[in-house]
RNA sequence: GGCCCCGUAGUCUACCGGUUAGGACACCAGGCUUUCAACCUGGAGGAAGGGGUUCGACUCCCCUCGGGGUCACCA
């Protein structure tokens, strides 16, 4: 192992694009990030695309577009290369190939000319028996001319590791401490396909030492894997990088989290109206602790508390609710210009306005937006709560239609509000304030049986931002208009 | 099944041999208010079980139990 504390730290987030990213996979490329910056080092994106049939472009890109959605970027990688370009795996093919030629050389690794039927064929058979399903090294003892003859037959073969059979591997792990392995329960496994192609654990340990990774920070599902890859580098000689396995996350159901458990890929999230800040925040308590009891802590305070150290050893559940509170929290501390900017997509998805807004528009919007943040837990729950300044012919609450416009004398309330509202004069929170005050008293009601009424008929709603405000700020024109449409409608 | 990891309230966590076991989400009650939130105050709820070690264990060791991971020509 090598002593690695005086180097520049250099660690690597290695995603398979098979799908999009994951709350899982965020959160170890957040680790990542966080350790890289936290240590002045540099952080590398490394494609791990060696499963042709399900890799694809898309998925990459989907990748690539979260972290920078959730605000973490790369030193070295796709879009931006570096010194030990390609990043991705499928374009380092003569480079694993050279190195299991090494292996070939030195008799660390060999052919093997079992089908993967014959092989499901035994693995079958000592499941059967009971026993630990495993390799028996049958083309371990092939003497050259039988491979030669093999091969001369034109049969396909992978490659594999020789392995010791006996001893034991230690895993030295930052966040476990010592964990061994005994050797003889790791059989001879694959390091290139029949079709040539490398497996993971062969293009991993050969780019985390050929990408000089000073520490691999990965999930724990590694864990067992790891030995393997000590092995791997073990004969081919290279130093390896120092380990640190975080715990997974689990659906609630403490099993591992997959699609029938909800929402698992960011981009769900964000389609959600979660907040980038909020995801992060979330991510980051979620295994990880800044030491002391703050809940609410942002990237640069994070950057300059996160240690491996302070990771937890145990797994944790997911739980939303935690996330809605955090994204709460953000939509009514972020400044409001940043909120906006948030929320535009989902006002225009919803039509509210347009995709660009205009500089009027923009103002306009972050007065709304900035009125109901405080009362919703997302961007969709932003759009919904506004629709009223934005459109006449939203709905009105079922409930409150019963409650308030059809009983005994709701249309005379409303007209004679709308009546004492044409009065106002500047039409300005105050003086819509007193006007209404003097209203109810003047007809004998108490102020809810004059605001409840009037906010139903203004926004369609029972509940809702300061009524004054709303009344100001849709204008005397509207406010009045929407008082007699109500009336007609709901109080013949 | 073998191997490996993990085990503080429903959930995320603090503590790293001596604390009335602290905080947060969720939950319940109250307050504030023109409504609903937000916010404030209070409340209920926890060391998986059993053995050791020790003057003293949530903390160290062992066993049991429970959960998870892995044993692929997936990563």
């Amino acid at each position: 192992m090598r002593c690695n504390y005086m180097e520049k730290v250099r660690v690597r987030f290695a995603p398979s694009p098979t799908g999009e990213l994951h709350i899982g996979g965020a959160r170890t490329a957040l680790f990542n990030w966080l350790f890289a910056r936290n240590r002045g080092g540099s952080l590398v994106l490394r494609v791990d695309d060696t499963d042709r049939q399900r890799s694809s472009r898309q998925y990459l890109d989907s990748i690539i577009e979260s972290m920078r959605w959730l605000g973490l970027d790369w030193d070295e990688g796709p879009l931006v290369g570096g010194p030990f370009a390609p990043y991705v795996q499928s374009e380092r093919l003569p480079i694993y190939r050279q190195e299991a030629e090494k292996l070939l050389q030195k008799g660390m690794a060999y052919p093997c000319f079992c089908t993967a039927e014959a092989l499901a064929e035994q693995k079958e058979k000592f499941r059967r028996m009971g026993q630990p399903p495993r390799y028996t090294g049958n083309c371990r003892n092939l003497s050259e001319m039988e491979r030669e003859l093999q091969k001369a037959e034109g049969r396909s073969y992978v490659l594999r590791l020789l392995t010791p059979g006996d001893g034991e591997t230690i895993v030295d792990d930052i966040i476990r401490g010592r964990v061994s392995f005994e050797n003889r329960y790791i059989d001879d496994f694959i390091i290139i396909r029949s079709d040539g192609l490398p497996t993971y654990n062969f293009t991993s340990t050969v780019d985390d030492h050929k990408m000089e990774i000073t520490h691999v920070i990965r999930a724990e599902e590694h864990l067992s894997n790891t030995p393997r890859q000590l092995l791997i580098a073990g004969r081919l000689g290279y130093d390896t990088p120092l380990y640190a396995h975080v715990p997974m996350i689990l659906a609630p159901d403490h099993s591992k989290l997959s699609k029938r458990h909800g929402a698992t890929a960011v981009s769900e999230y964000r389609e959600m109206g979660i907040l980038p800040e909020a995801l992060v925040n979330y991510l980051a308590l979620l295994g990880w602790s800044p030491g002391d009891d703050r809940e609410i802590v942002d990237i640069e305070e994070m950057t300059r508390l996160f240690s491996l150290e302070r990771v937890s050893k145990n797994p944790a559940i997911y739980d939303l609710k935690k996330l809605t509170w955090i994204n709460g929290h953000y939509l009514r501390e972020l400044h409001i210009d940043k909120v906006t900017a948030y929320a535009v997509p989902f006002l225009a998805k919803s039509g509210l306005i347009s995709a660009e807004p205009g500089a009027d528009e923009e103002k306009r919007l972050q007065t709304v937006i900035d009125l109901v943040r405080d009362r919703v837990k997302n961007l969709c729950e932003v759009a919904d709560a506004c629709n009223y300044f934005f459109i006449d012919h939203f709905p009105y609450d079922e409930q409150g239609i019963k409650e308030h416009f059809q009983k005994e004398g709701a249309g005379e309330v409303l007209k004679e509000i709308a009546a004492a509202l044409e009065e106002v004069e500047p039409f300005e929170v105050e003086n819509i304030k007193s006007a209404l005050k003097q209203l109810s008293k003047k007809m004998g009601l108490k102020m809810a049986q004059v605001n409840l009424p009037l906010r139903l008929a203004v926004t369609g709603r029972t509940m809702g931002p300061d009524l004054f405000e709303i009344i100001a700020l849709l204008g005397k024109e509207k406010v009045t208009e929407r008082l007699y449409r109500a009336c007609e409608r709901f109080c013949s």
